[in-house]
RNA sequence: GCCGAAGUGGCGGAAUUGGCAGACGCACUUGACUCAAAAUCAAGCGAUCUCUGAUUGUGCCGGUUCGAGUCCGGCCUUCGGCACCA
């Protein structure tokens, strides 16, 4: 008897596929799959999470395969950042020279865990292969209006000593490193992705096989608010101020205005008067907090008064107008209406300034008065204190005050989002140039396309927490006007690595094009991704700039797809002892010891087998076990039984009753693995079908010994080798080719299941009295409610409770239960 | 504070449409094999009690129903996201 030995059989498997070229891609079909696990970040070791991720996606792309899907499963490297960079300084490697050497040891592994990937498509962001098209998609963005420089307020990482965009923002730290984030007026290049909020919004619907939650999560970062823009009258010189309110229905009460601390006006409203040393060290002190003081909702709001007011437009009233630490300049126009009556915020802050409180939305039942209220009236009622507008429902009160405004060009209907443009220069090294140059003659001129990429050079110093080795290297910095062949200067600034994994997934349709970053017809087969898989971590950030690119390449005429993910898995952690593996915490478990102690396909099933794949998942070394020792179970199960199998695929007829039970678990394991692998993605319950299976098949092989029916036993095994080959890849190839099999396993067409093998001649069914289990009945299958309901009746069990009483009512599902309601 | 998800044996989890709660695995107990152990095979395994049976049991309280882990109302706890967003 040979022993199952995975250190053996693996590495002659993912040899065997390797030369025969195996998971080359087909041509798109009409049944087409498109299988995506998120690009990993190459830093040269393989985690559990990735472990968790591949596995999850092998097995659909080789039951898919099986199912006869032509299936693109493909995989690269989200291979630029600054973990490269940073390992550069430390150690004087240069970050191409890591990246690439993390990236051979992290495909080294990927192929040790057999995953089917195409790796003729493989893309690394980082190569100048790559980032040229990415460099020439930021030069489409540019002549479509949609990157622009400007200068503002920005985040900045000190020990990142970079920009960040507001989603890298977690905390008010850095989402890298989780340094706190200070802000910092910078020139900056963004993309408009503010252009799209609407549309990202709106086709949220489309995005049914997403989990609500990361559509949720979307829905609060776009943040849309609708509303109206107010102008408000400054006394004296006749300037506007713009506010931004969602309860227009409320202006009658606005009794101040507050300015946010950057706001343009405070300075000019103050400037040379007794006022202007007062507000300048408030709006100093403002300033100089950190973004996570700023937005701590513990903050005690605080204003100082600059002096000046303005005027209502509505009732011609006179308001001071104050600068206040709570009102925020990136958000709407970065000035407020205060109305305490009807504002939390706004009445807790009159009160500390003993500012007027004005009712102007009263309950219906009664009238609202100012002294009995302790908190601010935020429910809707009736208008009050409001003039003509007085005793309109509030929501009329809205649309009537807005349009009033509309008319005499003092307000309009506004929507704001949240969302702010996406901030993409990043002032590093490791990241694709953005195709700028500036020149004194003809200003800010974009790289023509021809001479794109604009590579990288790779003989730059890198020194600690210094500017970008970039900036400091003449030879890149200097070149000519691509539109008038003067002197100009390079943008030193690179891309956020964000921009490079936007569209990666598109490249993969095309990966070897050298004149497109894609060609469509190509994109066109098989984008959208059909399932994408991938940590939850990227809710926001990643899937939100994907879906924003594909927009615009649509837009482009470059893709048919508008969204990018048909179907979104996002994959649970994978945790020990309850918490996140980690180094400090000494509980980390690598996918390579796991290798080596019990194989990848033990791995990759108790991954599968632990827990739901969306959910955590806790990593137990008990399991595993279990796992390797169910894996054994079957290997000698076919092992005991392949001579006598082989070749032996005869008709199956009539067979005894051993032999039936038999056929029977096995096709309905074959029912459960394939729904739950197609329709839900549950692959423990999908790997306990098995398990039962293969326990069924020893209840046969323990009964039967020797003397089994061959034809049958041929028939449960080459099934169970079937079922279980996307789980345990290289077992299933080897018991494949013992059980006297030619070609792949991988390769065979996904077997049906035979509906009449299921079909039983006896039923066990539950007799209930009032609805407490008192019986169990085997009976003749097929038997309809009234003969189910007497045979129940009839039973001695059954007839001593209720013997004597009346029967009120009686239920009885066919093949399952008969209740009886008795008295 | 707002939004979302989840609470089931000693543990991971199952129950897909309202119909036998606890599939499958782990741990544990027992039997077989063995000189013995490991491995393997087999059996048992929610709790309580007056133990061939009954009672009770899916976070808590209530409701709908012949019947609720599943549906409805109200809470509690944990986790995740957002958080002065005007």
């Amino acid at each position: 008897m040979a022993e199952y030995n995975p250190g053996v059989i693996e590495p002659k498997w993912q040899k065997y596929w390797e030369e025969n070229d195996f998971y080359k891609t087909d041509e798109a079909g009409k049944k087409k799959y498109y299988v995506l696990e998120m690009f990993p970040y190459p830093s040269g070791k393989l985690h559990m999470g990735h472990m968790r991720v591949y596995s999850i996606g092998d097995v659909l792309a080789r039951f898919l395969t099986m199912r006869g899907y032509s299936v693109l499963h493909p995989m690269g490297w989200d291979a630029f950042g600054l973990p490269a960079e940073n390992a550069a300084i430390e150690n004087k490697v240069h970050p191409a020279d890591g990246t690439y050497a993390n990236i051979e040891a992290m495909k080294k592994q990927q192929k040790a865990l057999g995953i089917s990937y195409d790796w003729d498509r493989e893309v690394a962001t980082c190569s100048p292969d790559y980032y040229k098209w990415t460099q020439w998609l930021f030069l489409l963005f540019y002549k479509r209006g949609l990157a622009y420089k400007k200068k503002a307020s920005v985040n900045w990482c000190v020990k990142c000593a970079t920009v960040l965009a507001n989603e890298q923002v977690e905390n008010g730290g850095c989402w890298r490193c989780s340094e706190d984030v200070v802000v910092k007026d910078l020139e900056q290049w963004f993309l408009r992705i503010t252009d799209y909020a609407e549309r990202l919004l709106d086709d949220l619907k489309l995005l049914s096989g997403w989990p609500e939650r990361v559509r949720t999560m979307q829905e609060n970062w776009i943040g849309k608010s609708e509303g109206a823009e107010i102008e408000f009258t400054i006394v004296g010189n006749g300037g506007k101020i713009p506010v931004f309110t969602t309860r227009p229905d409320t202006l009658f009460g606005v009794t101040y205005m507050v300015l946010a601390a950057e706001h343009p006006l405070v300075d000019e409203l103050t400037r040379g008067t007794e006022r202007e040393a007062e507000v300048r060290a408030f709006v100093d002190k403002t300033r100089k907090l950190t973004e996570v003081d700023r937005s701590s909702t513990e903050m005690e709001k605080v204003g100082i008064f600059t002096g000046a007011s303005c005027v209502n437009p509505v009732n011609g009233e006179e308001v001071p107008i104050l600068v206040g630490n709570y009102v925020l300049m990136g958000y709407g126009t970065g000035a407020v209406m205060g109305v305490p009556a009807h504002d939390q915020r706004d009445f807790e802050f009159a009160k500390k300034y003993n500012l007027p409180i004005r009712v102007v939305i009263t309950p219906k039942d009664h009238l609202l008065k100012v002294e009995e209220m302790d908190e601010a009236y935020v429910d809707d009622g009736v208008l009050v204190n409001s003039a003509e507008f007085d005793g309109l429902p509030n929501e009329e009160g809205m649309r009537a005050i807005t349009a009033s405004l509309e008319q005499t060009d003092r307000g309009r209907a506004k929507v704001t989002y949240r969302l702010r443009d996406w901030l993409i220069s990043r002032q590093r090294y490791w990241g694709a140039p953005i195709p700028i140059v500036y020149c004194a003659k003809c200003g800010t001129v974009p790289v023509e396309e021809d001479s794109l990429p604009v590579e990288l050079p790779k003989d730059v110093v890198f020194k600690q927490g210094g500017q970008s080795p970039l900036a400091a290297h003449e030879g890149f910095l200097h070149t000519v006007c691509p539109a008038c062949d003067g002197p100009a200067r390079r943008e030193t600034d690179t891309m956020d690595t964000f921009i490079c994994s936007s569209w990666y997934y598109f490249r993969y349709t095309d990966p070897h094009n050298d004149e497109q970053a894609f060609n469509r017809e190509k994109n066109d087969a098989w984008i959208p991704v059909d399932q994408y898989i991938g940590g939850i971590e990227h809710a926001i950030l990643h899937l939100l700039y994907s879906r924003f690119f594909t927009k615009v390449l649509h837009d482009a005429g470059m893709t048919a797809a508008v969204e990018p993910f048909t179907r979104l898995l996002a994959q649970g952690m994978v945790n020990k002892d309850g918490a996140k593996m980690s180094k400090s915490k000494g509980n980390v478990v690598s996918p390579d010891e796991i290798i080596a102690k019990y194989g990848a396909d033990t791995g990759r099933l108790f991954i599968l087998f632990a827990a739901p794949p969306e959910r955590d998942l806790d990593w137990s070394d008990r399991g595993v076990e279990g796992c390797y020792r169910f894996l054994k179970r079957v290997w000698r199960l076919v092992d005991r039984y392949a001579g006598a199998v082989a070749g032996q695929n005869g008709e199956i007829g009539a067979v005894e009753p051993a032999e039936r039970e038999l056929r029977r678990a096995i096709h309905l394991a074959l029912k459960k693995v394939t729904e739950d692998i197609e329709d839900r993605f549950n692959f423990n319950t999908a790997i306990s079908a098995v398990m039962e299976a293969v326990n069924a098949a020893y209840g046969y092989m323990n009964e039967k010994e020797d003397d089994i029916d061959t034809v049958v036993m041929a028939e449960a095994l080459n099934l169970l080798v079937l079922m279980l080959a996307p789980f345990a890849p290289h077992l299933g190839e080897e018991m494949w080719q013992r059980l006297g099999n030619a070609d792949s396993v991988h390769q065979q067409v996904w077997p049906a299941y035979d509906p009449s093998v299921l079909l039983q001649d006896e039923v066990e069914i539950v007799v209930q009295v009032n609805g407490k289990v008192r019986g169990r009945l085997t009976i003749p299958a097929g038997l309809n409610s009234e003969e189910m309901q007497s045979l129940a009746m009839g039973d001695q069990r059954i007839v001593e409770f209720i013997d004597g009483k009346q029967i009120v009512k009686a239920i009885a599902v066919p093949g399952k239960l008969v209740n009886l309601v008795v008295r």
